[in-house]
DNA sequence: TTTAATGGGACAAAAAACGTCCAGCTAGAA
DNA sequence: TTCTAGCTGGACGTTTTTTGTCCCATTAAA
């Protein structure tokens, strides 16, 4: 930050609040436009009158347009967006925090976004955002794209620009299903990823729960072994990381199944594994998937997680995630991991 | 501006009125310190509960310290006062309006100082801080130095600040006592200017209003015919612009004097001469002192006023001032000049 | 010792902000 | 086409903040 700023945020302090959050408004606008007063004061997790206030306000400056069907943002607005981005990040601390993740979780790269998704729903979507447009820039490079399912990955597939179809793109389904919501099931994701971006998909339909011998015997059927060579090849993980114990009851796991991921001290989960809070395996899931090995030697992997119930999780998992990990989180996640590794650090 | 400013004015409109309110109250306090509360709310043209307001933000944020004798300016305080100098004047649009009024008045520098010297009493020092610092950058060039009277010169002095004395520089008193207050003459100006630099100064004594005879006499007297020889060789010419009645009143001129300024349409005072509207002489003074011409053959010539009141004064001087003349003045009495030309224009 | 200034405390009055409705309108779904 | 969900803008009593204005004990200087 120059000095410029400094001076000023010192002779203003309020300003640093009163900009983030305008900012963070006028960025949900854009996100769900258009969107009515009440809908975005629910999303914001802002009372109707602030929001009110503030959009009042956007609106003279000419940073919104309010129509019957909702606000939008003009290109005034955009513009304005786009130039405060980094700024409101240095005030919020993001970019200290980010760096200081890198060395907590022992990566090279962290992308922390404003606010806490465990509060403000939106706050998803801007990871999503986030996320989608870090991939872009590998679709470039990369054209194997493993990913897995879940709500955040769901995001990150709303917010994939339609661009130039790229047909080059294959999204691999990185599990079968796994009982979750067909929405936020791998195989969807995958489709989704390819009809926004124009490639192709291939999912792996298989059910959970067989018994060893049915396991074993699907796993040579030609259609499922041609799925187990793609992870090999697999460029790119995409993937979410999930509380232990909520993913277990999602998937309506059997009581052997809780009590193994119970008794184990399963913390977080991700690709069908369960880790303990050192990042050791205490239970897989016995279905088709990608295994951990394929992960690791995977070019880059893109880890999505966000929310300060997810603190604990991620900080499980990166125990031991392989180096050329991406993690893309919000304030929430980074604020509760940090506060967590400061109290381990005083005992 | 830098476009991220521009964006930041943008979402925060509020901003900019705020800043350079407490921007004032920090350089008044700076400028008058130490300073309790009672005095600033007048002298900075603010209510006891706003200035109390501010100043325990102020104080908050470590810019200010209270003492049981009144505030003061810490040492951050001063630094956010130099970092934000530029920008303040940025958003007030003083760069712009300086701009302007150099092509109005046909000169090639003016320096406005923010807020109305009419309004705000601090003012005046603030136009004197600047005018010292101009000056004080001269003085390594130039070593004689002519001093009309008036209150704005008085404020200057005030402000030079005390370095390593100069001995070279030598003030010169540019008119004798023309029946102002003591305080405010030019040989006491010229004194105090002396004093503050280390320099040496010359003064002109001459009653007001000689008879014809008696003042021819006095010219031929070496004392005086020495200053004239002086007046000759100044290489700086510092001068205020006074309103024509106003310096006529305050001179106790003679009803025959003031018929002529009256009738001849003065409004502005300079030297000891009346200019009209159209900078035309319609008068001088007949007492020893500076020449026009001898103004003219100067190197530099700062012309010092402010205030709103001085707006029509200062648009008639100008409209014939020499070009190396040098304004400083204040918003106040920018805005008005700005006004009054548009006005002229319409015509 | 007196005096004139200081910061801090206090409090009623005024103003602004807030929470919460409702009415009327419109775009899109049925 | 009608219906409906969601939108904006207006309204208004209540709560919170701000404002104007005292007084007081203290302190530094005269």
């Amino acid at each position: 930050m120059d000095a410029l700023s400094v001076a000023q945020r010192k002779l203003m302090p309020e300003m640093s609040e009163l900009l983030k959050k305008r900012y963070q408004i006028l960025q949900t606008i854009y996100l769900e436009q258009p969107i009515g007063r009440r809908t975005l004061s629910e999303v914001a997790g802002a009372t109707e009158r602030e929001i009110r206030k503030e959009t009042d306000l956007l609106r003279n400056q000419q940073l919104i347009e309010m129509k019957t069907a909702g606000m939008t943002v003009t290109s005034q607005g955009v513009e304005v967006l786009e130039k405060l981005k980094v700024f409101v990040r240095e005030i919020s601390g993001l970019t200290d925090m980010e760096i200081e993740l890198q060395t907590i979780l022992g990566i090279s790269k962290v992308v922390i976004l404003p606010q806490d998704s465990d509060e403000i729903p939106a706050v998803k979507s801007h990871i999503g955002k986030e996320a989608a447009r870090l991939l872009e820039v590998l679709f470039g490079r990369y054209k194997k794209i493993a990913v897995t399912g879940g709500s955040t990955m769901a995001a990150i597939s709303k917010e994939l620009s339609i661009g130039k179809p790229n047909r080059a793109l294959q999204f691999i389904a990185a599990r079968g299903g796994l009982g979750e919501d067909v929405l936020h099931q791998a195989n969807t994701i995958a489709a989704a990823f390819a009809e926004k971006t124009g490639g192709s998909f291939k999912t792996l339909y298989l059910p959970d729960h067989l018994s060893v011998e049915a396991f074993a015997m699907m796993m040579k059927e030609p259609v499922i072994k041609e799925m187990m060579d793609l992870y090999d090849q697999t460029d790119i993980v995409v993937h979410g990381i999930g509380n232990a114990e909520e993913m277990a009851v999602r998937r309506h796991s059997s009581l052997e199944e809780v009590e193994k991921i119970r008794s184990g001290g399963a913390v977080s989960e991700a690709f069908g594994y369960y880790f303990d809070k050192d990042g050791k395996i205490v239970y897989r899931i016995r279905t088709a998937g990608i295994q951990l090995e394929q992960v690791q030697k995977a070019s880059t992997i893109l880890a999505v997680a966000g929310g300060g119930s997810k603190a604990r999780a991620i900080l499980s998992y990166f125990k031991n995630a392989p180096n050329p990990t991406v993690l893309v989180t919000d304030e929430g996640a980074a604020r509760k991991i940090i506060e967590l590794t400061k109290k381990l650090e005083e005992l």
